[in-house]
RNA sequence: GCCGCGUUGGUCAAUCGGUUAAGACGCCUCCCUUUCACGGAGGAAUGAGGGGUUCGAUUCCCCUACGCGGUACCA
């Protein structure tokens, strides 16, 4: 009997959700709910000086937007708490295990100030070596339990001399893994420093956290960004000294995001820069107070936000391109991940929306639109106006984000002013026999006996007929009358939703201001 | 510099040694629509370079180039 499958996502409380780390925690989601797994959010707040207030409920909040909601968690603690890395802290959790290790012989106490570290730095800096590391050539040269004697050591400790604790990496030695997506990845321990495992204030560098925290949570898979890839070998030392290299999970690393333009990693900048939503939902720093554009607010539902996320660095080789998030659990596979990273392209990020608009009934995201209405001041809830749903599901074939609704529909709602509407597409060919056209229309309008699209369709058309004028020459007035503009589904549609009396109302109006 | 990982159209990408090298986004043309879209039909556009291996390489190997990532008491 294996061991049940469980997943982490463990990001920092820095900042906003950026959308790369929504598509991790989406292949972990995955991942989980196909093997019948647990998925767990563990907070990575090890770095006291980078605490964020607020950036955890809003990592929540984003993961419960996109319906990614964890096992367990801080909110919803399991088995295996606590959940947060500062709490594991308090409870000594990691510093036993870096005694262990000193004790193993397999790392050492460092008490090298950040001066020194910085001197260390430039004094061995060269143009071939630009970056010196604290590796096993280097520690002999500095303040450190291997390079100094033994009672030295002792009475620095004793003496509470702030110190840290750091890998004792030996050269020499190939170190290997298989990744999930790489596959077979090696490294020569000659590269690799000696990372800081436990920092002078107490709290653990990400290093040692990953590691303890991965084991004492049971994890068996873990994905993350490929920028981590060159830390592994520091993660599979650890896992051999600590827990043994065959406990260790499988590791994924994920391709990167990049942005649109050049290269590099994508951004929030890049999204300022070129306008598009880097993270999952409004994010507003609480030391800046500068607030970023999110998804969610610019328009997108969490279906093709997930969709488009899923298919930046994944598919499943049928072409199909469109998918349910069960459709996702069931289809989703590390081995067709790819290696390379993917630029993020925002015109196929809208195509998707506009995909899932169209194909999601409008009671789904009717909400939110309502929001955006609201925003803008309009009032789709007044006595006689049309449905929304039915105002939406007529326009949502030409909306590519929710917010777009506005724009396309809002004329249902609030009848456009009839002094600014621009007649000067029908001005030049406005004449006595149209005016006549429309003034008969208005009298025969309040017959009709059933309001509806086709109904108006014929009436119109044979009354233009006995007026002996080209329908087509009526239909762009009669748009701009109720619209406000050369846009909009079919006018007879359009009347149809806006009832007899809104329609004659806008009509007239508008039919005053041609004569003149 | 060093280490690691990558590299098929503008972008996302299929192909797991033999194809006219799919499909999608975007772009262009046409049709439909007496608005704008949707939809439909077409079109332009791709294997970084060089060596091997092989009857045959986009596909396997090596080198080069380029890109990215890392090289913190940040994650």
């Amino acid at each position: 009997m294996s061991k049940k499958v469980r997943l982490r996502f463990a990001p920092s409380p820095t900042g906003g959700l950026h959308l790369g780390g929504v598509r991790t925690v989406l292949y972990n989601y995955l991942f989980a709910r196909q093997h019948h797994g647990d998925f767990i959010l563990r907070i990575e707040d090890t770095d006291q000086s980078r605490y964020v207030p607020g950036a955890e409920e809003y990592i929540l909040d984003c993961l419960a937007w996109c319906g990614l909601n964890p096992d367990e968690s801080p909110l919803h603690p399991g088995a295996y708490g606590p959940y947060r890395q500062s709490q594991r802290k308090a409870e000594g959790l990691y510093l036993q295990y870096a005694q262990q290790l000193v004790q193993q012989g397999h790392a050492y106490y460092a008490f090298d100030t950040p001066e020194e570290l910085e001197e260390m730095r430039t004094h061995y800096k060269t143009a071939e070596n630009p970056s010196p590391q604290y590796n096993h050539v280097l520690r002999t040269k500095m303040k450190n339990s291997l390079s100094l004697p033994a009672e030295d050591v002792q009475r620095l400790l004793d003496a509470g001399t702030p110190h840290v604790i750091r890998i004792k990496v030996m050269p020499g030695e190939e170190i290997h893994f298989t990744d999930l997506i790489r596959g077979d990845v090696t490294f020569s321990t000659n590269g690799v420093d000696d990372k800081v495992l436990l920092k002078a204030d107490g709290m653990p560098t990400y290093h040692l956290a990953v590691v303890v925290d991965d084991h004492l949570m049971e994890i068996t898979h873990a994905f993350r960004g490929e920028e981590w890839l060159p830390s592994a070998p520091v993660h599979i030392l650890l896992w051999r000294h600590l827990f043994g290299e065959d406990k260790m999970p499988r590791w994924a690393h994920l391709p990167l995001i990049l942005k649109p333009d050049g290269n590099g990693k994508l951004s929030k900048r890049d999204g300022d820069r070129l306008g598009f939503p880097v993270f999952a939902m409004n994010w507003k720093d609480p030391n800046t107070g500068e607030m970023t554009k999110g998804f969610r607010e610019m328009g997108f539902l969490p279906e093709s936000f997930l969709n488009m996320l899923a298919m930046l660095g994944w598919n499943d080789g049928s072409g199909q391109e469109l998918f349910t998030i069960e459709e996702l659990i069931q289809k989703f596979s590390l081995e067709r991940v790819h290696k390379g990273g993917a630029k993020f392209d925002f015109e196929k990020a809208k195509w998707f929306n506009h995909e899932w608009i169209k194909r999601l009934p409008v009671t789904h995201y009717q909400g939110q639109v309502q929001s955006y209405f609201q925003a803008a001041g309009i009032d789709t809830a007044k006595p006689g106006a049309p449905r929304l749903d039915s105002v939406l599901e007529l326009v949502k074939d030409r909306c590519h984000l929710l917010t777009e609704f506005v724009q396309q529909s809002g004329f249902f709602f609030q009848a456009p002013d009839p002094a600014t509407i621009d007649l000067s597409p029908v001005r030049p060919k406005w004449n006595e026999a149209k005016q006549q056209f429309f003034i008969e229309l208005l009298n025969q309008l309040p017959f009709i006996k059933t309001w509806d699209a086709p109904t108006l369709e014929k009436e119109f058309k044979e009354m233009a007929a006995a007026a002996a004028i080209k329908p087509g020459d009526l239909l762009l007035p009669l748009r701009l009358m109720l619209v406000g503009g050369k846009f909009g589904p079919g006018v007879f549609d359009i009347a149809a939703l806006l009832g007899p009396q809104e329609t004659i109302h806008r009509i007239r109006q508008v039919l005053g201001l041609l004569r003149a």
